[in-house]
DNA sequence: ACATTTATGTCAGCCATATTGACGTATTTC
DNA sequence: GAAATACGTCAATATGGCTGACATAAATGT
């Protein structure tokens, strides 16, 4: 009944077939911005409704990720991967170390740092939403040679930030595909 | 000078060279799960600076965003794509209106309904919105093969929840593959 | 040795965006 | 005429960002 009208309004003006008012749509990538909107909802929603049960946010999926990725990662280094501030990440870094997600260690070298490790808890939970999100790319992937994954990968890769002020996770990047053994800042320049 | 401790913490351990304490990594896209997380934050964050200009936020660019390319888009349509409530909506909606980048127009068929369109100003955002993350995506998919860029747009479109509570916009993804004319809701059925 | 810088934590308050629940109003439908 | 629908809105609340200010401990520089 509601799908008369839905059908009757939705057909997408500006990849579609109608030529478009004013400067059509020359060369817009409409369709992978907006398949780009919906896999990512998806796909952080996986971990969301198992978050929920913990009365947890993503905020909180995101420092037990990295943290549990990056073992003794400091906060420093965490507050440029995430990109937020020290006051925000405070608040939900706390609640995992309060409810045990996460222990700190002082550093070695420096007995300032406050190096971060996810506890056998925290491990336990992000390898559970890891599987689940795993199952969905396996899902996505499934059929594909290794070539096509490897373009996926590849187009990734390629669309993040180079430039960034990120120093850290940039690098990681480029570890993340496989350098993994040199600790060095190489790679990674296109 | 960090850069030492930095590189000392960052080697990553599920996906590396390390043994992994517990299970390992058997199969766990860690990396995948990485690229799409920076992918994203990157993709969004193009948009992002230019709506600070106007004093819009990501909420603002998603509603004008959808009512542009599906003009005459109902309300109720738009809370399910946006999976957000009414009130939600209602306070980002009711700006947008007021600053004229969107308007109502009363349902033909059903009056109740107000089926939203974008204006000229609202286009012009958004055109220029998706000009500048479609140069992302350029650079990103320079040197593809028309094979490796499918590949590309079949992962993501696999990403995409199937049997999602939708309806509305499962349907236009569908669609915005190339099938374009037909309104029904055949297809994209895995 | 003392001053400075760095790494981290924390207090207080603000903003944007989301939520739920309740209610109002116009319109369509049964 | 009653009920369901499409939409709007009021009020209260939560989350996750933000800025600014300040505190403490440890490293670093002169």
């Amino acid at each position: 009944m509601a799908d008369i009208n839905v059908n009757a309004a939705l057909n997408p003006v500006q990849g579609g077939s109608r030529p478009a008012p004013d400067a059509s749509a020359q060369g817009l990538r409409w369709d992978i911005i907006e398949l780009l909107f919906f896999a990512y909802r998806d796909f952080v929603g996986d971990a969301d409704h198992v978050l929920e049960t913990f009365g947890f946010g993503r905020a909180h999926h995101r420092v037990l990720y990295f943290v549990s990725r990056y073992p003794g990662l400091k906060v420093a280094d965490l507050l440029g991967v995430l990109r937020i501030t020290k006051q925000s990440l405070g608040r939900v870094l706390k609640q995992l170390l309060d409810e045990g997600y996460i222990v700190q260690k002082e550093g070695d070298a420096d007995r300032r740092q406050r190096l971060l490790y996810a506890t056998a808890k925290g491990e336990t939970l992000v390898r559970r939403l890891v599987t689940l999100q795993t199952a969905r790319i396996d899902a996505a992937l499934a059929g594909f040679s290794p070539a096509e994954s490897a373009a996926v990968r590849r187009f990734l890769r390629a669309m993040i930030d180079r430039d960034s002020p990120d120093k850290v996770l940039e690098q990681l990047l480029g570890l993340a595909q496989g350098v993994a053994q040199g600790a060095g800042p190489q790679e990674a320049k296109e």
